[in-house]
RNA sequence: GUCGAGGUAGCUCAACGGUGGAGCAGGCGUUUCAUAAGCGCCCGGUUGUGGGUUCGAUUCCCGCCCUCGACACCA
């Protein structure tokens, strides 16, 4: 039996469409996945929509349509992104699922009140409509949410708590053991010097009549479960977790991975593990944290007009373009900046120039010179003969480092060629010549292997190419230049 | 405010305490297989700042300035 390997991303606020940090967080997830496939594991990459909000509702009542009506657009929105940038996904999970996903909530939250660890208490405090939650005075300008810029409600309500607290101490020594490894160690810092100020009890469930969806609470339908027991639970319901078919779960479950971005890393490192071990089940083995994509250096925002739609660039220049850029440029480790220009010349220096250049030349000449020649080439669909610190690089979560690697295959194969001239030497010896073009060829062959989980459009295309031995009819990335649109 | 990370070439980043490197951008030259692409060379830095330790500091210590992150119900 092969090595499974369970990978997803967070699932994501369908109140309006999917921008570059999503983006990059699928990229990311879907390079690893591929990365995994590559290597003979059986994969399973999991996204999906959080549907169960509030501000889902409003978002629909605000459009004029239905809530369904409006989720269900913006889901589509979702896929299509997906979709051009080739995210292998193997479910897409909508919490709004009554079939797929309460059972799993429902489940879980049984599982809570079994270990004790569900209780009722009053909550009071204030509350805003457009977070959808309890905010604190200090939270306030001027008597008003700073982000939406209502008065909120002094509010006191009945909700059920999770004992959070009580799990602080075994949360921390699961992730100081490296049972749950948080990558990069910054956040693992940062959760340990939160753990170690202790977790307070959190509050599982809001009265149904505030809320018009979401799951009810099992055995009191006056409670509606609140994010943490629903969202985070979409790990384990995809899978089939609290229902009669959870085949995916037993085969699946513990996660290898959960790949987030550091905004959601407490709920991730703090409450999630924490109500896993309530729930008698395994912790997830990793947490990996990426960071932020700014532009210009600045968090992207409207009022600064720095905002870079996923959508525009893939129109401009291609899902696959777009995937690279962010494999390449931005560090999973820390934040990254993009902007239109350092797009555009990051695209002619490395697509271009490079990947596109280099398939072009060599196929050329391969064309011309090896058409009555049969060359083999290994169909194998393992790591075999690809470099081990590009194996190395993805294995420790490097999709840049790894990237980088396979660009510096590129410019060596380039400093080859002019070194070794076999367009010159054809000339002069026939069959060195093209003893020289077929191990071009190779080269070539194994760098569209090494690209397989970064691009796999290009590296299609390219062992197409060789297989056919001719060269690309229309450039595989046309170089962009000055007067363009862009 | 507390804790943490960091300030190095126009940009992104490297440099066991021993004469500061790479990629991209820019300039010059050159090849022709290739997408005015490739290759070679060059330009480019009082390493945030003021002290200290040392034969010697980007690297260690202290002060200051600046940037970024964490500090709980925000996916």
């Amino acid at each position: 039996m092969s090595k499974t390997f369970y990978i997803t991303t967070p699932i994501f606020y369908p109140n309006a469409n999917l921008h570059l940090g999503h983006a990059y967080n699928t990229t990311l997830v879907d390079i690893l996945a591929r990365y995994h496939r590559l290597k003979g594991e059986e994969v399973y990459l999991l996204t999906g929509a959080d549907e169960n909000t509030e501000k889902v509702v409003r978002a629909a009542s605000l459009a004029g349509v239905e809530t369904k009506e409006y989720l269900d657009g913006i889901v589509a929105n979702f896929k299509s992104l997906f979709q051009k940038l080739s995210i292998s996904y193997d479910q897409f999970i909508r919490t709004s699922d009554e079939k797929v996903h309460f059972p799993g909530a429902q489940e879980m939250w049984r599982r809570l009140v079994e270990a004790g660890d569900i209780e009722k208490r009053s909550y009071e405090g204030l509350y805003c409509v457009g977070h959808e939650a309890f905010i604190t005075e200090k939270d306030l300008v001027n008597g008003k949410c700073p982000d939406h810029g209502e008065t909120p409600q002094g509010l006191k309500e009945e909700n059920y708590f999770f004992k959070l607290s009580k799990y602080t101490k075994t949360v921390s020594e699961k992730i100081r053991s490296g049972e749950l490894q948080i990558i990069p160690e910054t956040r693992r810092n940062e959760i340990l010097a939160l753990l170690e100020r202790g977790l307070e009890d959190v509050s599982f469930s809001r009265p149904s009549e505030k809320v018009s969806v979401g799951v009810k609470v099992p055995g009191d339908s006056s409670q509606t479960i609140y994010v943490w027991c629903d969202a985070l639970v979409n790990y384990l319901s995809a899978l089939g977790f609290g229902r009669a078919d959870d085949a995916l779960f037993k085969k699946f479950w513990p996660a290898d991975v959960h790949v987030i971005g550091k905004d959601i890393l407490r709920f991730h490192a703090a409450i999630w593990p924490a109500m896993l071990l309530s729930a008698k089940l395994p912790l997830p083995k990793q947490l990996f944290v990426h960071g932020f994509i700014t532009s210009g250096g600045k968090k992207m925002s409207k009022t600064l007009g720095n905002v870079i739609d996923p959508n525009e660039l893939i129109a401009e220049y291609g899902g696959e373009a777009v995937r690279f850029f962010l494999a390449r440029h931005i560090s999973p480790f820390e934040d990254g900046d993009i902007t239109l220009e350092s797009f555009k010349e990051a695209y002619n220096a490395d697509l271009a120039n490079g990947i596109g250049n280099l398939t072009s030349r060599i196929m050329k000449m391969a064309q011309d010179h090896l058409h009555d020649t049969n060359i083999r080439m290994e169909e194998t669909n393992d790591t075999n003969k690809i470099p081990s610190d590009f194996l190395k690089a993805f294995d420790d979560y490097d999709v840049q480092g790894a990237t980088t690697i396979v660009s510096k295959a590129m410019s060596t194969l380039d400093t080859r060629i002019q070194e070794t001239a076999p367009f010159k030497l054809i000339k002069i010896d026939k069959e060195k010549g093209r003893a020289l073009i077929v191990e071009l060829v190779r080269e070539l062959y194994t760098i569209a292997r090494m690209l397989n989980p970064i691009l796999p459009e290009t590296s299609e295309k390219i062992k197409t190419l060789i297989k056919e031995n001719r060269m690309p009819e229309i450039s595989l990335f046309p170089r962009k230049v000055d007067n363009d649109s862009c």
